[in-house]
DNA sequence: CTGAAAGCGCTTACAG
DNA sequence: CTGAAAGCGCTTACAG
């Protein structure tokens, strides 16, 4: 049993165009064309060249292709939350997951940086670019006239703009309804009769949550319903407060809607604290579905986006836009889940 | 207000040390120097260089110095468990927030690609070392033999793998007592009276199951409790499966600990659906302290290991490593968090 | 302390 | 169809 230790195979240099060029008979420039698949050189010879290719286990360099300005095979995505709130909102998980499933089938990488603010964003991204890591970026939590946006565009840099509404350019953008969104939650809270309802926020800066709140306003108005919306920033103990602030009033709403499972969870426990009970008391619904509300104790009414679809879209539309080809998406699909958290309001 | 349009500033290409050197009246090789603080420069030409290099906005090329070797200032995370498991289970989001974290600071950015199965995961670590796009790999989940750590380390690559026992050559392990956090667990079940004990767990492959395995079993073994673990693999509906055997049994547990908090939640919800309920019928423990436990009704006692700062830990880890320094850690921080789900067994 | 040159691994005109 | 050469932006011996 005590074979020789085989000796290590020496980990020799990963073998170059010029190795095999050597070894084919022909020059490097025959080489580069043969494995790039570019004309000038016979088939007899590009087989051979190949076939010496594979036999040295050839892999092109990546620096030097960088260096000769080639893609990067990898996306950039920075995330300018706090870390908390991506550890524990769960659309940050999903989302991810789905671009990543996406992008590992064509062989990309995503890289992933965190960020204090736009600011240091646009740095990071900016930083990979110039350094040619990335071919692309994807922006998420776009503001009205986003900074961002204009400085990748201005750097005619592909970029994919999730809940974005501008296509130009190097800019594409994956659109999200918020606005239909809120309306199928609007309509189920008055369908079942709610005519005080609050939409506690997160952060308005964010141009999705100010089509939520256009949205709601307009959908209130219309339909003659007293709404309220309030900043809560993603921030539980925010929602906490707002919650409390909104069942302090000589007419609380009979309904809440909450911009983010997190703030669902924490403006739960606030109205357990508080001692109301739901849905008797007040009706609440969840924008973000996750196991959480389906187990929650009453299970929780949410709207569902599918966050990983969302992601596998964004990942396909930067392929896309990286292949100069543009395909028709069919928008994200969202229903709101109805469950035990919403009914009717209690006759006052 | 009708500004003549500043005509767009020719994205120029951007500076090299040749225009450098141009502009500063020395050679290259002196710009090089300079900016790499090496000595063979006066101080005076020194300054002046580097003067130069700011005015002209000067960044090194990525690219070329990844073909002179130079490192890449980005760790590779290759997450070979299905998307929907990481969508799901809130670890992977904390723990990567907390690498990301901890990598951000020193500007390091992290590199991640999903895998089907570790022969894939390997195949994506050995592209990007040999592509020089990582300067360390992080390994999760490690295997007893674990062949992608055995590969890294073949290819003398700074490795730190989560949760594993190894510290030699370029493997760094960070240590996570599984065992010591199975007897906390235990031991809260034991002191409530419990001598009927379940243990649903992820996949045995796993390294950290194991060792949680072995803890339950010595446990079981040393109080003379009745000890049975079911392998559920982290999928919610084989949990629920495995709770409907265990309580179908004659003398079912009178206490479960579930492996992680999506498996607790599908197995609370069998459970439910089964007409037990918790903790009067049967205890439940989470293995995996998340806000679904906090809100969860009844609200779940968990095993909380903060899984943020491990993933905090592991990079910091990581940029010791980088560094050749050697630093010791405190091991991460482990507690049960006592909630409703458990309580003393019924009298039979 | 400074300059000229070679080289990292590839691609791309440009001649033959 | 094939070969020789220059160049991408940097670093590193090696001479002066």
């Amino acid at each position: 049993m005590s074979e020789p230790a085989r000796p290590e195979p020496r980990r020799r240099k990963r073998a170059t165009i010029a190795d095999i060029a050597e070894r084919a008979g022909v020059t490097s420039s025959a080489v580069s064309l043969a494995v790039n698949g570019k004309r000038g050189v016979s088939d007899a010879t590009r087989a051979r060249i190949l076939e010496v290719a594979r036999e040295l286990n050839w892999r092109p360099s990546h620096a030097a292709q960088a260096l000769m300005g080639k893609g990067a095979e990898a996306v950039g995505l920075v995330l300018a939350r706090p870390p908390e709130v991506i550890g524990e909102e769960i659309f940050f998980a999903k989302f991810i997951a789905g671009v990543q499933a996406s992008l590992s089938e064509r062989g990309y990488s995503l890289l992933l940086q965190m960020a204090q603010d736009m600011t240091a964003e646009i740095t990071i991204h900016a930083g990979w670019i110039a350094d040619g890591r990335v071919d692309g970026s994807l922006v998420l939590d776009p503001r009205i006239d986003d900074p961002r946006i204009k400085s990748l565009a201005g750097l005619d840099h592909p970029t994919v703009v999730v809940g974005g509404d501008i296509d130009q350019g190097s800019v594409r953008s994956l659109r999200v309804d918020n606005g239909a969104a809120m309306r199928l939650v609007m309509e189920h809270l008055d369908e079942l009769g709610h005519a005080r309802i609050a939409f506690v926020t997160g952060d308005q800066n964010f141009r999705h949550t100010q089509e939520r709140m256009d949205a709601f306003s307009q959908f209130c108005i219309d339909r003659g319903i007293w709404g309220q919306s309030l900043a809560a920033n993603f921030d539980p103990s925010m929602s906490r407060s707002a919650t409390a602030r909104l069942m302090s009033s000589p007419h609380p709403p009979t309904a809440i809607v909450y911009d983010s499972d997190v703030m669902t969870v924490a403006g739960l426990g606030e109205l357990t604290a508080l001692g109301y009970a739901v849905p008797r008391d007040v009706s609440v619904v969840s924008w973000e579905d996750s196991a959480t509300c389906q187990v929650l104790h009453p299970t929780v009414t949410a709207l569902n986006r599918d966050a990983v679809s969302l992601g596998r879209m964004a990942a396909a539309e930067m392929l896309e836009l990286l292949d100069h080809q543009s395909v028709e998406h069919s928008p994200v699909e969202v229903t709101v889940v109805a469950r035990e958290s919403t009914a009717a309001p209690a006759r006052s």
